[in-house]
DNA sequence: CGAAAGCAAGAGCACTGCTCTCGTCTGTGT
DNA sequence: ACACAGACGAGAGCAGTGCTCTTGCTTTCG
């Protein structure tokens, strides 16, 4: 009654359906989504083109399955760079995630700009592909999370009439955490992709030239303006508030 | 002699060119860059769709002259925001100009991701686009500058290594300011759209309600970032809140 | 075993970007 | 004043697209 054991038809079917996505990702990063054609695909497959519509009923569903192993692809870099880094100090952390995560975007240019930029199909992201969005949001909210353990997260300044959103905000995603950190959290993660996506779509053209430097020092200026402080050499104090 | 003298065909040319560009706008307004036709537009037009081709060699053509106009827009609405908020201090102009940057946005949003989204033709911005581009950036150039008259622009740290980098950037962008401002400066234009850009996009969806104030208080933190300083005080022990 | 469901293939529809040709009209130089 | 080169519009046509429908074949399961 294993589903791999469920019969030949089971198992090709799926097989099938992973080289439709691997042949058609293969397309979206030598041509970009524009240029995706679910009839190319099936010819280089050696199938009929209508053949293909038993695995994916139009061409925007395959193009948001791609979406979905994107969001996957990138939160699994952004989780290894954690996970590679786990000696660190969150504050270093944090720099290095952000630039496991632009090193992905300038790898995957295409795959990029199908999640980061302009939502291709239709127009309006499926439900399917929050799930998978959540990934990279996460691991941030985890370095917080231990900054927090150790002592070393500042805490921003928030107005007073933000208060509410933040609270709200906070409830939601990390009830553990100051609000004003997640706050400036949220805005430092849009920052992060304002970055990455001007690199990536070549804005930084003819304006910044040594770009992993500029980076790094944006990066570490987010990580400041989240409330993530450089370790300090004097271990003993904490010291509670900076501005 | 003159342009506008040069005849009747001329003077159709111009206005056949705007009627197009005017039918592809609504177009690309209403569906999006992706279902743009060129057919359409002809048909819309009540001409053949191979006339079309007196005026825009292709398809591409059209979508660059649309991106082109679209960076006019908002550069011109980002110094109208500058010119109507010239009584305030420097760090409320910036946040003035950012929201107007923003509204503009919202309020066009397939224009907005045919030229901070995915950039869909070819791949590639034509040059043409590069100074269309600048005038955004331009206006928050000149609120730096004016911060500097009035002596209330901060200089932000700067890692020794970005030095050399800072000097070039300098240099092409505003070499009256210190580098450091410069530098900043060019980080918190990515991340303005970065933030713009999530909103637009949905990506904050189920994450931001108060998208307006939580957008304000981000913009104000940038302009902190960028080293504009509210006017009164220097210290930012105290929130520093304006109605 | 036989019915039911899954699957592949082909033909076909409506649409696209783009090219080529063929008349018509216009601006201009002699 | 006239003729000619160039601009222009329209139509046919090509190759390609997403998608549907029908027709046979194979696997699965009652």
């Amino acid at each position: 009654m294993s589903s791999t054991a469920r019969g030949v038809r089971a198992r090709a079917r799926i097989e099938v359906t992973a080289a439709i996505k691997d042949e058609a990702r293969r397309q979206l990063a030598e041509e970009g989504a524009a240029k995706l054609s679910l009839r190319a695909v099936a010819r280089e497959l050696g199938m009929a083109s209508s053949a293909l519509y038993r695995y994916f009923p139009s061409r925007d569903e395959l193009l948001t399955a791609l979406i979905i192993d994107a969001y996957d692809s990138i939160g699994a870099a952004a989780e290894a760079a954690r996970d590679a880094a786990s000696g660190s100090d969150p504050a270093r952390r944090w720099t290095l995630v952000c630039e496991a995560v632009r090193v992905w975007a300038l790898a995957h240019p295409h795959e990029y700009a199908l999640i980061y930029g302009s939502p291709v199909p239709g127009y309006t992201a499926p439900d399917d592909t929050v799930p998978a969005a959540a990934r990279v949001g996460h691991v941030f909210i985890g370095i917080m999370r231990a900054a927090q353990g150790d002592a070393c997260l500042d805490r921003p300044e928030l107005p007073p009439g933000l208060r509410p959103e933040a609270d709200r905000m906070t409830a939601d995603l990390a009830p553990d955490l100051p609000p004003e950190n997640v706050t400036a959290l949220v805005a430092a993660w849009a920052e992060l992709f304002g970055l990455i996506g001007f690199e990536v779509f070549g804005q930084f053209n003819r304006v910044v030239e040594d770009r992993k430097a500029f980076f790094r020092h944006a990066a570490d200026r987010l990580a400041r303006g989240v409330g993530l402080m450089p370790p300090q050499q004097g271990e003993g104090a904490t010291p509670a508030r900076r501005a």
